[in-house]
DNA sequence: CCCTGAAGGTTGCGCGCGCAACTATTTGTG
DNA sequence: CACAAATAGTTGCGCGCGCAACCTTCAGGG
């Protein structure tokens, strides 16, 4: 033993993972905000629900579970969605507690315009990226949200 | 020429790398939480000042600068944690507009007490991944980081 | 020197979010 | 069949956030 304090461990934010995945997520958001706010005029949980919804047909229920959202936010994304008529809600009968959702021809017009741009702004910014970096990248990618259990379907 | 109309694309959104960043995010920030939310009482805007504060004593602006914070998020924080009496801030003479926020010795036993059980927790999470894909992981991060300008300092 | 503009920080305000509570409907169970 | 529990979805409420405006102090020209 000796008279010296302990060493004393230090966290460096910047090298600190959960912090830097945080402010990553931030930065790509912002970086694809220009498409889908400034452009359409969505913002990221009604965007959410008509990249959902544009795929199949589903329940608000359905959405939650799969984008991982509140089913609150969902609910206010979907009553905002059906008010600019992009989206619209047919009762089904066998349940009369749930209603389907799907895009209206104006909602599917705006997704088909919008998709394109999106997944093109995705491919630039991965671009950024070597094939094999970008193949390192999502392999750790899949592993975390397997790990978190991000990954379970609905 | 023919009468199909045009393959419509389509996106997935559980396959949509801006997606997965803000879920993957999400996700380790819950995962995290319990360590300086439950037990300690932090959110984590006044754990990211308590962190940066640990590693030097600076002004509101460079933890602004530095987490990327707005500066009013950072002012609440240190106002909140000012009263836990977990920092202090001294006038700076020669400019009296800035304050040196350091942290007070409660400050620095918490942030002693706190700061191993983060990197534990960090190490835990990593460990998920093989070497090998740790690396090409943080690879990645760093490549996308760069692109993005998240990485300049203040 | 003043006076204009900039910089460090704080505060008023509106908005979006999640929690909890609620309605309506369905399912399960004795 | 009735009643309890579960499920789909909506809404009231409080809180934290960012924007813009503000206060104070400093720097730099005329």
């Amino acid at each position: 033993m000796n008279g010296r304090p302990p060493a004393e461990q230090t966290l460096e934010l910047s090298a600190f993972v959960p912090f830097r995945l945080n402010r990553l997520a931030t930065g790509v958001s912002q970086y694809l905000a220009a498409i889908y706010q400034a452009r359409f005029g969505l913002d990221i949980p009604q965007w959410r629900v008509m990249a959902t919804v544009g795929e199949v047909a589903c329940t608000a229920q359905y959405i939650a579970a799969s984008t991982r959202m509140h089913k609150t936010r969902v609910s206010r994304a979907i009553v905002e969605l059906e008010a600019r008529d992009l989206i619209e809600r047919a009762s089904n009968e066998r349940d009369r507690r749930e209603r389907q959702v799907r895009l209206t021809k104006a909602g599917r017009r705006l997704y088909t315009e919008l998709v394109p741009l999106a997944l093109e702004r995705e491919r630039a910014l991965l671009a950024c990226l070597a094939p094999q970096q970008l193949h390192g990248f999502l392999e750790g990618l899949d592993v975390l949200e397997r790990f978190l259990g991000l990954d379970a379907q609905p």
